[in-house]
Order: structure tokens, then C-alpha cells, then sequence
RNA sequence: GGGCAUGUGGCGGAAUUGGCAGACGCGCUGGACUUAGGAUCCAGUGGGAUUUCCCGUGGGGGUUCAACUCCCCCCGUGCCCA
């Protein structure tokens, strides 16, 4: 045992709770606590985002699923029938790495890590039904990820492009935009390079305007920063698309602008480098730029995109020494190649309106390059050289010829309209958000199930000949060339055509783990079906999910892509009607856990707290309830160990009061009680109310300070001869089951109840009994605080004043005043205005 | 640079959404029980001021009988995006 993580009072109990831990762990187990009703009546989908298993389960792990234990226990104990799953993100790159670095099994090794994080999650108790377990490794999980690409593919949402892409020269890897940090790999940090490679990509952005009205759906029930991230994510933005002519050829420039409204105003012309127009457009340049401009396009090549769109760097650029046509005034733009437009937004080149863009403007000035002024403000005239910046607001459009006069605003959509037809221009609506790139150059993903005949092109793998499975890992050879290590293993590779029969190749690269992770939740409604991926009948049962837990992290990864394959699968009739086309109807972020400065636990910090360490310690009831008082389960935690010592000091506690048999198990009457038993059983009552509220709400830390405040109100004498000890005891055990399930279970038994807690029902409270008859309010004179007074709940205004005046402390800030005004909210407050 | 959060005692955090700021816990102080205490129990604990007063929710303004809460302007921190 680690010393650092000894708790004080940890050896006195530590006996106790290994063996009831055991002992209740077993009982759950047989008694098929966790099992999912075949024919739910009031379902609930629960689920938590499933693990990669790299090792065990970490504190973070503990924490995303203790909430949702939590949310189990307490949906269970009112009446919920809940399908609550787990399952594995098995495939990716670390298992390989393992394979390169230490020579494992990449197979061998996400099993082993899958069976330790089990353990820990089992020992922990976590309410899951382990029958419907998912690994998406393994070759009944991705026949059905294959089958999803099929789907996408028949949807004719999957397409081949070669295209530059993010090329990690480290791992040797393609990596999707997401896993571009700062222009640095994800996972080894080494600065990311551009290259050209044939992908596999998904067209996401056919679903993009979909993935954005739907939102709507979801505001309310997701949290508000998720909704507005994948807003900006999918970022969509309107404007006009114009189409320049380069002088002396016949070739198009088309243009995307959000701002038609200063196409006048067009003075050069920035293409990306990168661009694909710029293959076309390089043999024009004329013999004394040329030298130039290749130079200048090669040097940004290795530039990062963050780099080269970084507000602060200066920008810089090239002259071709072509010029390009505006349609709307024949007049000549200069066309330059800079390395601030990038090749993936719109058509890779921008008109440059220096006077109205501050990039643009910073450019002209650099390079000695025309300012035209196109929009002026109301109340003065602009002047090219004495301006400073570029004046990008709406105004009154000038020097535009027949728009001269217009307010901008209204021009922008005047201007397309005016080009449309003429045939130069059109409206046209641009995402931020990309295509999906799925393809990997890995071993340890889904294979891609196309096959490449040298007469048939590409064929996709017929159903019936799911899964595309992988050759053993003992087969290949990890070490990265810059292709898929499945390229060099024959057996793989070599196959036949199922159209024409003849020779043909397998697609040697795998699918990004995004794939795997997009339907999982499909997969937990029918884990052993050979047939299909789930049926519609549990579809129909369970889906949606009711309460998705996880973490925030995801907002533009992985919760983009589920909600789009869901769609696309809703829109292909596997998923009904009835479930509709959001796959989650409630999002839950849980915060992160952090050490007690506030950093991030990280190995090399040598700060974390491992939840194996921790459960030894202190146990696990001790170490959930540490967990969820910390901080509201959305917040982020600053882990403490002093703050555990108050868990274990509650539980102890609660272990000492509630230890013995009752006496009788009657439930008194009201009436047969004295006044302060009386009062004690209205405090339980008010305690019910506020602690399910808050249980329902999931602000668990405040729920568990209701339960500490009341045994702090327990009568000194206090125990099972107590003629309400059987009456608190049993509903501050139900009270606390969600939480400490073990020591609720304990509870439980000794008050003579043979089953389990948790199919019992959660404690309702008497709305008569939580009543307070009398309220306290405070009392103010000219708004300041000056005491309290104690009067009936629905005390009139005159009682109010008079208890108020009788009040010494009150009555001397009336003496000699004269009373101008009363405020009076009922069960609130009583203010006096007084001169 | 933009977007979204966020700022309350020594610390983690409460505050019914405009109504007694600091619930609950940690820590600290004093006491009890003790061979002992890093166990347990009791009491106290926002800051001043020689007791019923003043000041206090990052800073400054405003709205209101009343502001942690609403509005405006700054400052700090965190995350995401460029």
C-alpha cells in the first residue's frame, strides 16, 4: 500500500469493508442485480462512454462511472427498467505501439488491459450489465463496423480522394484534423507535414446542415457549450461564390466570400499555395516570377497550418505576375499566391478586399498594393492612404457602380442576385466542418472491406462475406514504412474479385477508431446476434439513449459522428421511427479530476491517485462518496486527501448510529410522539424532499451535505431503541444507497430485509410532514440586515410587522423613525423603509 | 484575435434563481476522553473594531426597497477555435 494514501481511521475499518464489500458484490451478482429486462415497461437507456483500455481504469474513469452508478441505483429504486451496458474501444494505436516497442501481441495486449480495467470496474461495483459487453476489437464487434462502412458506402457517402492530408512523419500516420494539436501529433508531438495520399473518405458534410438544424432538438438536454461548439464546428457560413477569369487563358478562379457586398472593391487575388488550382495556373506564370513563386509555394509547404493562419504573423505572399477579371467591372486584380488562404476552405483562393478586411488590408500595405474604398460609414468619407485599418463594418456602398447607394447589408444578397444572372456568380453555403477521412495505414483497426480488381475497380465486400478478418498479428511486421503493415502481409492481401472471380486486392488500411465508436450504443441492444448488428425490435425497445455520460473532450469528435451515423442509418429505416434521429436525448459532461494545485494528473507529475490504491484504502463506498462530495459532478474536482478523511468520517459515523437491530419495526404514529420527535420526524421528511431532489438533479455533493446535516441533528441518545429508529434508519439508508450502496445494503439487512436495497423503493416524504409551520426570515431596515424574526409559513404583512416590532434587536432601528415603507414577500423577507 | 466557461473565508464548495452570504466538509483554535493520538466526542471559526457596530462574493460604475445573482466597462484564470 502506497503510504502517501494512507487515511486516517483506513486500518481500523479496512478489515470491515473488504468482507462486506464481498459479501453484498456477491449477492448483486447472483441475485442478477444488473441483469436487463427482456420486455422493459418503463425503460431507460444509460450509458456511460465506453474505455480504451490502456492499462486499468483511472480516477477519471472512476468518476465518469460512478455518476452514472449513481443515476443507476436511484432510477432503479423508482421503478426504472434500465439497459445499462460497457463495453471497450479496443482498436488503435497504442496496442501497436506495444507490439513495436516491447514486442507484445497487439491482440494479447488489449485483452490483458480489457481484463484488469474489468476487474477494477467489477470489484468497484459499477451497476453493469457485463452479459451485453462490447469489444470492438474483436471479430463479431467489426464484422458489424464493416458493415456500417457498406451502409455509408450503398448511402454513397463513401469516396476515395487524394487529397494533402496531416502526416505524422513520426507514427508514420495519417491523422484526422481533430488529432492535429497546435500542429502537432496527438500522440508523439512531433510537428505534423502535408502529403498526398489515395483516402477513404466519408462525406459528412452532406449531413452538415442536418447536424445543425438538429441541434435545436438537443438544446436544453445538452449542455449549452457542447451545442454551441458543434455550431461553430460545423461552422456554416453563407456567401456567394464568383467566378475570376486569369487574363490570357481560359481558366476559371472561382472564389467563396462572405462579402459580396465589397466585390468592388477587389484588388488581388490569394490562392493557397496548396490549392488545386494552383497546378493549373503555375505553367502561366510568366519565366521572370517563376523562380519566385516556386520557391515561395515549397517554403510554405512546411509550414503548419496553425502557422500560417496565426493572427499575428506577418503575412506574406508572392506575386505571380498574373492578373485575373472581375466580372461585375472588368476590372484587373492582381494574382498572388499567400500562405494565410488555406487550400481547404472554399476553392483555396480569396479576392482580397484591402480596404474592408484587416488581412487583406495588412497585405496591401506590405506589398505596395491598391486600396480601393467600397463602403463608407454614415458620418465620414475614407481615404485610402490615411486609413490605418481596414474598415470592415456596414455602411453605404460607393464606387460599385449600379449598388452605389445601397446600405451593404441589403447589397450582399443584391450583388449575388446581379451576378446569378449573369451567370458569373451564385449563392453558395460553406461548412467549417470537413469530410470524414477514415482511412489508417494501421494494423490494429476494422479492415476496409473494398476490394481493388484490376478490371472491376474497386468492389465493395459482399455482406455475406463479413468480417474482413485480420491475420494474425504474429504475421506482420509493425515496424512503420509509411504504409499499412497489412500491404506486406500476402495472405491478407491476395484475394478474388467477387464480381468478376479473378485476382484481386484487399484495401490494406483500416478504419479510424471514430468508426467503431460511432454505433457502439447499437451494438450493446443485441451483443450476440450473428446476424445483424441489432434488431428493430430492441431498437424499438430501448433506443434512444435516455442519459449519455462523458466527457467533454468528445464535443467535436466523436459526438459529431454519432449523431451523423445514426442519422444516416434512421434514413436507411435500421433505426425506427419511434427512436428517432438523435441518438441521445440527454448529453451529461462530468468535469475533470485534478490534484489538489489544480494540475492535471499525469505519470510524469507522479500525481495521480489510482482508484485500485484508493478502494484498498479506504473502501469503495468511502472513496464514491469522497468523489461525488467534492464538487457538483460537472464541475471539474480538485482531489484532496483530507476531503476523503470526511468521507470515511461520515461513513464511520453512519456505521455507528445505524449498527444496531431495532427493537420493533412499527412505524409511530404522528400523533403518539412528543414534540421533538415530532420535530425530528418532519426533519426527516424535509430530508427526503431535499435529498431526492437532489439525487433527481444529480447535484449529488448537496445531496450528500442534506444527509451529513441531518445525523449531524440526531438526538445525543440516539439509537436502535429509538422509537423512530427503525423509520430514519430505513430511509436514510435508501437515502444513501446511490452513493455508498454497500453500506445502505448493510443497513438494509440488519433492519430484517431480505432483499436487496435497490429493489426496494426510494423514500417518498410526506409533503404534509416536510411542511415547516413556522419560517424564519430576516428582516431588513432600509435594506440593511438588522435580524430575524420567526413567524408562520403564510404570515400576513401586519403579523410580520408586529413580531418585527416586538423584536428588541429590531424594534431599536424603529425608535423615533417614521415608517414610509413595508416590502413584504411571504417566506422571504420583511423590509421597512424608514426617515 | 474570436467563442464558451469561470472568479465567494485558510481550502473544496452552498445560496430555493433578485430576498438573513458562507449550508456541508476539510483545516485551524480551545476543551473532554486518553500512556498516546494523525482515533472519537463537545464548542468556536469571513475580516475588522476593547460585546449587538462597521466592512465584506475579482475591480469600477449602474438598475432596485433589496444584487454573489440583472445591465455596462475593466482585470485574472481555464477550455475550445483561429
Amino acid at each position: 500500500m502506497n503510504p502517501n494514501y494512507t487515511y486516517e481511521g483506513s486500518i481500523v475499518m479496512s478489515r470491515d469493508f473488504a468482507a462486506i464489500e464481498e459479501k453484498w458484490r456477491r449477492f448483486w451478482d447472483e441475485t442478477g442485480l444488473y441483469n436487463t429486462p427482456e420486455i422493459p415497461e418503463k425503460k431507460f437507456y444509460l450509458l456511460e462512454m465506453y474505455a480504451y483500455p490502456s492499462g486499468d481504469i483511472h480516477i477519471g474513469h472512476f468518476r465518469n462511472y460512478t455518476v452514472g452508478d449513481v443515476v443507476w441505483r436511484f432510477l432503479k429504486m423508482k421503478g426504472y427498467e434500465l439497459l445499462h451496458p460497457f463495453g471497450w474501444d479496443a482498436f488503435g494505436l497504442p496496442a501497436e505501439q506495444a507490439a513495436l516497442k516491447r514486442n507484445l501481441s497487439p491482440d494479447k495486449w488489449t485483452h490483458n488491459n480489457i481484463e484488469t480495467g474489468k476487474a477494477t470496474l467489477k470489484r468497484l461495483a459499477i451497476s453493469y450489465d457485463w452479459e451485453r459487453e462490447v469489444r470492438t476489437c474483436d471479430p463479431d464487434y467489426y464484422k458489424w463496423t464493416q458493415w456500417i462502412f457498406l451502409k455509408l458506402h450503398e448511402a454513397g457517402l463513401v469516396y476515395r480522394d487524394s487529397s494533402a492530408v496531416n502526416w505524422c512523419p513520426q507514427c508514420k500516420t495519417v491523422l484526422a484534423n481533430e488529432q492535429v494539436i497546435s500542429g502537432k501529433c496527438w500522440r508523439c508531438g512531433s510537428n505534423v507535414e502535408k502529403r498526398e495520399l489515395e483516402q477513404w473518405f466519408v462525406k459528412i458534410t452532406d449531413y452538415a446542415q442536418r447536424l445543425l438544424d438538429d441541434l435545436e432538438k438537443l438544446k436544453g438536454n445538452w449542455p449549452d457549450n457542447i451545442v454551441t461548439l458543434q455550431k461553430n464546428w460545423i461552422g456554416r457560413s453563407e456567401g456567394a461564390e464568383v467566378d475570376f477569369i486569369i487574363d490570357g487563358s481560359d481558366i476559371v478562379l472561382p472564389i467563396f466570400t462572405t462579402r459580396p457586398d465589397t466585390i468592388y472593391g477587389v484588388t488581388f487575388m490569394s490562392i493557397a499555395p496548396d490549392a488545386k488550382i494552383m497546378k493549373k495556373i503555375l505553367p502561366l506564370v510568366p519565366q521572370e516570377y517563376k523562380d519566385d513563386v516556386e520557391k515561395y509555394i515549397e517554403k510554405s509547404l512546411h509550414r503548419t497550418e496553425i502557422e500560417r493562419s496565426s493572427a499575428e504573423r506577418e503575412k506574406d505572399g508572392v506575386f505571380t505576375g498574373l492578373y485575373c477579371t472581375n466580372p461585375y467591372n472588368n476590372e484587373k486584380a492582381q494574382v498572388w499566391v499567400a500562405d494565410y488562404v488555406l487550400a481547404s476552405y472554399g476553392t483555396g483562393a480569396v479576392m482580397a478586399v484591402p480596404a474592408h478586411d484587416q488581412r487583406d488590408f495588412e497585405f496591401a500595405k506590405k506589398y505596395d498594393i491598391p486600396i480601393k474604398v467600397v463602403i463608407e460609414p454614415k458620418d465620414k468619407k475614407l481615404d485610402p492612404d490615411e486609413m490605418t485599418e481596414a474598415y470592415t463594418e456596414p455602411g453605404t456602398m460607393v464606387n460599385s457602380d449600379i449598388f452605389n447607394g445601397t446600405f451593404s447589408r441589403d447589397g450582399i444578397a443584391k450583388v449575388i442576385e446581379y451576378g446569378e444572372n449573369r451567370g458569373f456568380a451564385r449563392k453558395k453555403i460553406t461548412y467549417h466542418l470537413r469530410d470524414w477521412l477514415i482511412s489508417r495505414q494501421r494494423y490494429w483497426g476494422a479492415p476496409i472491406p473494398m476490394i481493388h480488381c484490376e478490371k472491376c475497380g474497386i468492389v465493395p465486400v459482399p455482406e455475406k462475406d463479413l468480417p474482413v478478418l485480420l491475420p494474425p498479428d504474429d504475421k506482420v511486421d509493425f515496424v512503420p514504412k509509411g504504409r499499412s503493415p497489412l500491404a506486406d502481409v500476402p495472405e491478407f492481401m491476395n484475394t478474388t474479385c467477387p464480381k468478376c472471380g479473378g485476382p484481386a486486392k484487399r484495401d490494406p488500411d483500416t478504419m479510424d477508431t471514430f468508426v467503431c465508436s460511432s454505433w457502439y450504443y447499437l451494438r450493446y441492444l443485441d451483443p450476440k446476434n450473428d446476424n445483424e448488428p441489432f434488431t428493430r425490435e430492441n431498437a424499438e425497445k430501448w433506443l434512444p439513449i435516455d442519459l449519455y455520460i462523458g466527457g467533454a473532450e468528445h464535443a467535436t469528435g466523436h459526438l459529431i459522428y454519432f449523431r451523423f451515423v445514426h442519422k444516416v442509418l434512421f434514413d436507411q429505416g435500421y433505426i425506427p421511427n419511434s427512436a428517432g434521429d438523435e441518438p441521445a436525448k440527454r448529453l451529461f459532461n462530468h468535469g475533470m479530476v485534478l490534484d489538489e494545485k489544480g494540475e492535471v494528473m499525469s505519470k510524469s507529475k507522479g500525481n495521480v491517485v489510482s482508484p485500485v490504491e484508493l478502494i484498498d484504502d479506504v473502501g469503495v463506498d468511502a472513496a464514491r462518496v469522497a468523489m461525488l462530495f467534492f464538487a457538483p459532478p460537472e464541475r471539474e474536482i480538485l482531489w484532496s486527501k483530507s476531503g476523503v478523511k470526511g468521507a470515511v468520517r461520515f461513513l464511520k459515523r453512519i456505521n455507528s448510529i445505524f449498527s444496531g437491530k431495532p427493537a420493533q419495526k412499527t412505524i409511530p404514529e404522528i400523533g403518539e410522539l412528543d414534540d421533538p420527535n415530532k420535530e425530528l420526524l418532519k426533519h426527516l421528511h424535509r430530508t427526503i424532499k431535499k435529498v431526492s431532489f437532489d439525487t433527481e438533479t444529480m447535484a449529488f455533493n448537496t445531496a450528500i451535505a442534506y444527509l451529513m446535516e441531518f445525523l449531524n441533528k440526531l438526538p445525543e441518545d440516539f439509537s436502535e431503541h429509538h422509537p423512530l429508529y427503525f423509520t430514519i434508519a430505513d430511509s436514510f439508508a435508501r437515502l444513501l444507497a446511490p452513493f455508498a450502496p454497500f453500506t445502505a445494503e448493510e443497513i438494509n439487512e440488519k433492519l430484517g430485509f431480505q432483499q436487496s436495497i435497490f429493489l426496494r423503493e426510494y423514500p417518498e416524504y410526506d409533503p404534509e410532514l416536510a411542511r415547516e409551520e413556522t419560517i424564519e426570515i430576516g428582516v431588513q431596515i432600509n435594506g440593511k440586515a438588522r435580524g430575524t424574526i420567526t413567524i408562520p409559513q403564510d404570515a400576513g404583512q401586519d403579523d410580520a410587522l408586529s413580531e418585527a416590532q416586538n423584536n428588541p434587536q429590531i424594534a431599536k432601528w424603529l425608535e423615533g423613525k417614521q415608517i414610509q415603507k413595508i416590502i413584504y414577500v411571504k417566506g422571504k423577507i420583511l423590509n421597512i423603509i424608514v426617515k
